[in-house]
DNA sequence: TTACGATCTCGAAACGTTTCAAAGAGTTGG
DNA sequence: CCAACTCTTTGAAACGTTTCGAGATCGTAA
């Protein structure tokens, strides 16, 4: 552990302490050969400065850090790459959390981070309750945005997609091309997120006569969810199976997916599949996702550009709250209308 | 910002400054009403604890780093939740941190990393030269695992898969299934996995009279510059076009797999496909992708184990070498024995 | 020659903790 | 009643910075 401090330098130097100081913080207010000395025992001492009476004396840190529902879902790599090229060059450093949709976990991360008197905080929170531990932090001051979640409040900025609409153009989508009875699979119902494309879906079936919507509820929104969930559908009677399946997020869809093919039924001939969040991914599968775009290094680009709004105006920030419109991208898993069934089945 | 410091709570409690420091560090030490009356007084002055005047006197941090090449990489991603899990409860925080397979980022990380005097860092390198900034940082006395990257040196424990064998194990797969001709997808060749994988891959053939190898250069490891790549396959004459392609990662092979299915080339049938990490995505893919697989969380975790030792055991640690052994899981996408070749191109 | 600025350097204070020797207050045993 | 404990609490020192008023040095104008 590199042990030098500023006093060594300075003996090292020959200078005081305050002017190596000066070296590090002001270089301006200090004669060019002076300079040269300190910077001389700097590399020859090898010395690091210490970022912690740094910040103790300063006051505040130099980071910001970004909250994420889970780090393996790439959806959430890309918003985190949006927001590192955002503040790329504005001196801050970003630190990334992960929550694993845990409340325990979230509340955790907050503690270190307040400890740490972070400069401020994009999250896509788990828990957003009245009373709860981001509350909490938001009113002793540190700014927060919210990222993919709107907010009721007012005293935060958010950045979000707005998932009812998404939600609606899957169904639109799926109704348009002759399905009569859909499937939603997804959850848990508690994360707003899918409550919202729910909703979307179930607003645009409810507009059409003799459409019906199953809802499938799954324990998350993982890969391995969405082949349980593709499971029980291919378990129901052919008569009584959905011919689409619109799906919580692209991680599950890509499970269906897999399932269904594995089964024996075709994409989307037998079933259609539509995701959400394009990612990456749902394009490179071999039967190319339809899916519900949102833009995601831009979700997180905005929401690191207006939290350095709200660090550098302070007080006078206002928050606002952006929406992105989500964008429908049709390919394979859902272009072809539906024919008439075939005896086919396991 | 909260700003009540232990001064604060002391007079609100109406004890010295140091018996609150020793209710949050020793609680034993303190009689239980005096206790009671610290802990009221914090939960209403709302205090949080400063971790850089901790730290500051302490001396040192309770977080540890991972540094990756590519947080969008599921294999990292993977690798990260592994580590986070092997440190849960050990009382430290892990930060990630993308180079982003760029030097300077890498450099700028490792310099701020040193000023907060980090207690240790896992780290695939970008640059592991004599005389790099990771070199220096070593030899300062930071304690440093090298993830997925065995090391000839010796001050410093390394945990890595043997890619080497990873490639001979995806050759001989692919000529023990008749082909004749094959193609390595990767690059850029000065990424040691890749030049390993390459070569395992290249000593498999050369046991073999009349099995030959084309290298196809990559720019990186990613989805599009497998598409890119697959192009330049499909565009080759049919008698001159290999009949498998080895990829150096699952990323890769996803993408040569779906610019094949988007040009009308069948897998495994026109061309066979291997990739490599074994990601969650690979088994997703419709055409399920064979892959080497790595032991990806348990990299992960091996790691931080090795990692936590060493900073417990300080100068008494003893430095290790672990390497796992690889394992090709052959799934559809290379499963079948290459047929006569069909004239059925674009 | 003096006075004044301009430049540069210095030294001490302050940031909020943790730690530790020492003191105070009871208790117990002889 | 004193000595020797134990149990609590105290207050000051130290961690490595940054900041800032004040001092030192030198050149220049009056």
């Amino acid at each position: 552990m590199s042990t030098t401090s500023i006093k060594e330098v300075a003996r090292h130097a020959g200078v005081s302490l305050g002017t190596v100081s000066n070296v590090l913080n002001h270089p301006d207010l200090v004669a060019a050969d002076t300079r040269r000395r300190v910077l001389d025992a700097i590399a020859e001492l090898g010395y690091v400065r210490n970022e912690s009476a740094r910040q103790l004396r300063a006051g505040r840190s130099r980071h910001i850090a970004i909250v994420v529902l889970d780090v393996a879902n790439p959806f959430f790599t890309d918003v985190v790459r949006g927001a590192e090229d955002a503040v790329e060059d504005s001196g801050v450093a970003v630190m990334v959390c992960n929550s694993a949709d845990n409340a325990g976990r979230e509340q955790r991360h907050l503690d270190i981070l307040e400890e740490q008197r972070i400069r401020g905080v994009l999250i896509t929170p788990v828990d957003d309750s009245r009373g709860s531990r981001l509350e909490k932090f938001i009113q002793r001051g540190t700014p927060v945005v919210l990222v993919d979640r709107n907010s009721g409040r007012h005293n935060r900025c958010s950045v979000a997609v707005d998932d009812v609409l998404g939600g609606r153009l899957a169904g639109r989508h799926l109704v348009g091309t002759g399905h009569r009875h859909i499937a939603f699979v997804g959850g848990p119902l508690t994360i707003p997120q899918v409550a919202d494309r729910h909703s979307g879906v179930a607003a645009a079936v409810a507009d059409h006569d003799g459409v019906t919507l199953t809802v499938l509820p799954t324990p998350n929104l993982t890969v391995a969810a969405g082949r349980a969930a593709a499971g029980e559908l291919a378990d129901l009677a052919p008569a009584s199976r959905p011919t689409a399946a619109f799906c919580a997020n692209d991680l599950l869809a890509l499970g269906v997916l897999q399932e269904m093919t594995k089964r024996g039924l075709r994409v989307p001939d037998d079933i259609a599949i539509v995701g959400y969040d394009d990612i990456e991914f749902a394009a490179a599968a071999a039967v190319p996702l339809s899916s519900v775009r949102q833009p995601r290094e831009q979700l997180g680009r905005t929401a690191a550009q207006l939290l350095l709004e709200e660090i550098e105006a302070g007080d006078k920030h206002e928050h606002r709250h952006v929406v992105f419109q989500p964008e429908l991208v049709v390919r394979a898993s859902s272009e072809v209308a539906p024919k008439p069934r075939r005896a086919k089945d396991p």
